[in-house]
DNA sequence: AAGCGGAGCAACCGCAACTCT
DNA sequence: TAGAGTTGCGGTTGCTCCGCT
């Protein structure tokens, strides 16, 4: 047997509201207050209309003081700050905009704000790409032709450089071969119960336990490849976008089931847009938290293996790949803000 | 001028949490 | 303490408007 209904819905009215049944809720809700029930007082003022329905109209635009519309980049700003921090918590969101409601705010994000904010980071990646293209050549330059480097050689670039660089998220280590075989859907080093110990002033040295604990990163930095995605990100009206065979440090990633991650902004680590079954999607990660924290569905932006890491998120970086590891195991679940 | 498609938004729905008896 | 009733929330739907062809 399921749930009474809160209603008798062959008896109540839906679809937009008449001047004259706000009028009547208003008038009712302004002199007696609500009674503290919501489903018997549509009955008690006469209207036909289903509790619920009366609490929305009323939150959402009969209640003073409610403001719609002209959202102030104040406003913007802290909505995007908040659901990056807690995610689609409307009520919680709301609760910091005087005036504004939820559903009000989530209407906002959804129509508006979400894509300002894809487009916003769609430019800083371009702009990282490009810091990060003379970083890896001054890599090389310094380094000849080597293709591996060890940790605190990559983390001692980060520290000269005040831009983002560009390394492929495979991390490799000397006891790959065995972890792989005991879980080949996770990076060999980071086992879940592992913890990664780092300086908080992001200016010390990372430890040298962390060269023991992961080995070498063998960072194969691919400047065509992050040409291509420079293009791609120039020209966002392009429909096209080069698949992992035309890329082979994309198809080993992918073969790692291991997503590429971009660092856009400071503690925010996002993975540029990838194919989830079918839909193009991409996941923001916690640097402080290391937790998951959005994931998204995007449109015309392609597959990418670059990783890019902003020096501030530097620190738990190691953290990270390891929680990224746990999280994509649950890649299906990576459809919360639908950009589709 | 008519038709179409997309954007914006009000309202609904279902479910989980909370409250009351 | 259990179960029914109510509230609150987030996702989704569908209507309206507007711009483009």
């Amino acid at each position: 047997m399921g749930r009474a209904p809160c209603c008798d819905k062959a008896n109540v009215k839906k679809g937009p509201w008449s001047p004259e049944e706000d009028a009547t809720l208003k008038s009712y809700i302004e002199k007696h207050g609500t009674g503290g029930n919501w489903i018997a007082l549509p009955q008690k003022i006469g209207l036909k209309r289903c509790g619920k329905s009366c609490r929305l109209r009323w939150l959402n635009y009969l209640r003073p003081n409610i403001k719609h519309g002209g959202f102030t980049e104040d406003e913007d700003n802290l909505i995007c700050s908040l659901y990056i921090s807690i995610g689609s918590r409307w009520s919680i969101i709301a609760a910091q905009l005087p005036g504004r409601t939820d559903n009000d705010i989530k209407n906002y994000w959804n129509t508006r704000l979400k894509k300002k904010l894809l487009g916003k980071q769609r430019r800083e990646f371009t702009q990282a790409l490009r810091h990060s293209r003379s970083s890896i050549k001054q890599l090389e330059n310094s380094k000849g032709c080597e293709t591996s480097y060890s940790i605190n050689e990559c983390f001692s670039l980060y520290r000269q450089s005040p831009q983002p660089v560009v390394l492929p998220l495979l991390v490799e280590s000397s006891t790959s071969q065995e972890n792989q075989a005991s879980n080949s859907s996770l990076p060999h080093m980071f086992q879940p119960e592992e913890k990664v110990s780092y300086n908080n002033d992001h200016t010390q040295p990372i430890s040298n336990n962390l060269e023991e604990k992961f080995g070498t990163f063998h960072c194969t930095p691919d400047v065509s490849c992050a040409q291509n995605h420079e293009q791609l990100c120039e020209n966002m009206t392009c429909s096209s976008f080069p698949s992992s065979s035309s890329c082979p440090q994309l198809g080993s990633d992918l073969n790692t089931n291991f997503p590429a991650i971009g660092g856009i902004p400071e503690e925010i680590m996002y993975s540029m847009p990838q194919q989830l079954d079918g839909v193009d999607s991409f996941s923001a990660v916690d640097m402080v938290n290391c937790s998951r924290i959005s994931s998204s569905v995007s449109e015309n932006l392609g597959e990418t293996m670059s990783c890019i890491i902003h020096p501030s998120a530097l620190t738990n970086y190691g953290v990270c790949h390891q929680k990224m590891a746990q999280e994509w195991t649950y890649l299906d679940e990576a459809r919360l803000l639908g950009y589709s």
